[in-house]
DNA sequence: TCCCAGGACTACT
DNA sequence: AGTAGTCCTGGG
């Protein structure tokens, strides 16, 4: 059985997807190649040419699973065409800076509680303690054989693991969690809220609704309020017209398309107007602009 | 040493 | 309905 997948793909940059602040469980292990976790599951995924993406997954029927996390069934010309019409310079700009960026629809849980930690908090810490939380409480997976063959030497000898169920996460103290994954005050809410997963509040059942009542429904849990709702609503349940307004969307906006005292709720408004049903992607393209702009 | 960045939530108006 | 103050921690 063949388990490494040579796909051909368009409008796909692996440093774009994983690195622009959805993603958060994978190592980097060389440029264009990563370790990648979602879930229960582990992949091994390199792009040497833009137009080829190599996958090696742990059985060959996962590739579905990961064909459809990196959402290869879309086409993003078509999206960016939409939003550069819809928008000004700047987000034709930012489409093409983040060349290859997609939305990943990556698993329930692990998604609520990355986004409930991202309160207040920069991507290299929500990484930390997304991989900290796997360690401590994931169940261990065991290496794939055809995995050691492509492993740089140095991560041969890595664990994995993968991110832990609702059951387990809701049996830890919430000290605990501060203690030993640096979450910070977060703590409670992650223990609150993954005590409302495991006692049967399900989470794949939410997809049902339709958007507005799925954004409502989500902020029922501890420390989910309107932004982390909407990153929740974007990254797994692929909700494209959900409109996250951070710190970096907030400013951009202001300066874009309204003034400094616009308020987070009137800026979602406009970014849904104006960008429509693909809001979202838009969004992510502007954030991954504004902050690469914030840097130089 | 202090100060800053970064959303949710509470307690106000 | 809108908003000041507080929560934690790594980094300047």
């Amino acid at each position: 059985m063949e388990h490494v997948f040579t796909i051909a793909v368009k409008d796909f940059y692996l440093e774009h997807i994983l690195e622009s602040g959805q993603v958060f469980r994978w190592h980097k292990l060389a440029q264009n190649f990563y370790l990648l976790y979602s879930g229960s599951k582990v992949s091994l995924v390199k792009q040497d040419q833009i137009a080829s993406l190599q996958i090696a997954v742990q059985n060959p029927e996962d590739l579905a699973y990961w064909k459809n996390f990196f959402d290869l069934q879309t086409d993003y010309e078509l999206i960016k065409k939409s939003i550069g019409r819809r928008g000004k310079k700047v987000m034709r700009e930012a489409c093409e800076y983040g060349f290859g960026l997609r939305i990943a629809r990556q698993d329930y849980f692990e998604t609520l509680i990355a986004f409930i930690i991202s309160a207040n908090n920069n991507m290299k810490r929500i990484q930390r303690s997304m991989l900290l939380l796997s360690e401590l409480y994931g169940k261990k997976i065991e290496m794939p054989e055809h995995f050691l063959a492509l492993l740089p030497d140095e991560y041969k000898g890595i664990e994995l693991y993968a991110f832990p169920e609702a059951t387990d996460l809701a049996q830890v103290e919430p000290k605990e969690l501060r203690a030993l994954a640096g979450v910070g005050y977060r703590d409670v809410n992650i223990a609150q809220s993954a005590k409302m997963v495991a006692s049967g509040i399900s989470l794949e059942a939410l997809d049902k609704l339709s958007s507005p009542k799925l954004l409502e429904a989500l902020q029922n849990f501890a420390g989910v309020g309107p932004k982390v709702a909407a990153c929740i609503g974007l990254f797994a349940y692929h909700r494209t017209n959900a409109f996250p307004v951070d710190v970096w969307i907030k400013r951009t906006m202001q300066r874009l398309y309204l003034n400094e005292s616009a308020s987070p709720k009137a800026i979602e408004r406009e970014g849904q107007r104006r960008f429509g049903r693909y809001s979202g992607t838009a969004q992510q393209y502007l954030f991954y602009y504004a902050k690469e702009l914030d840097k130089r």
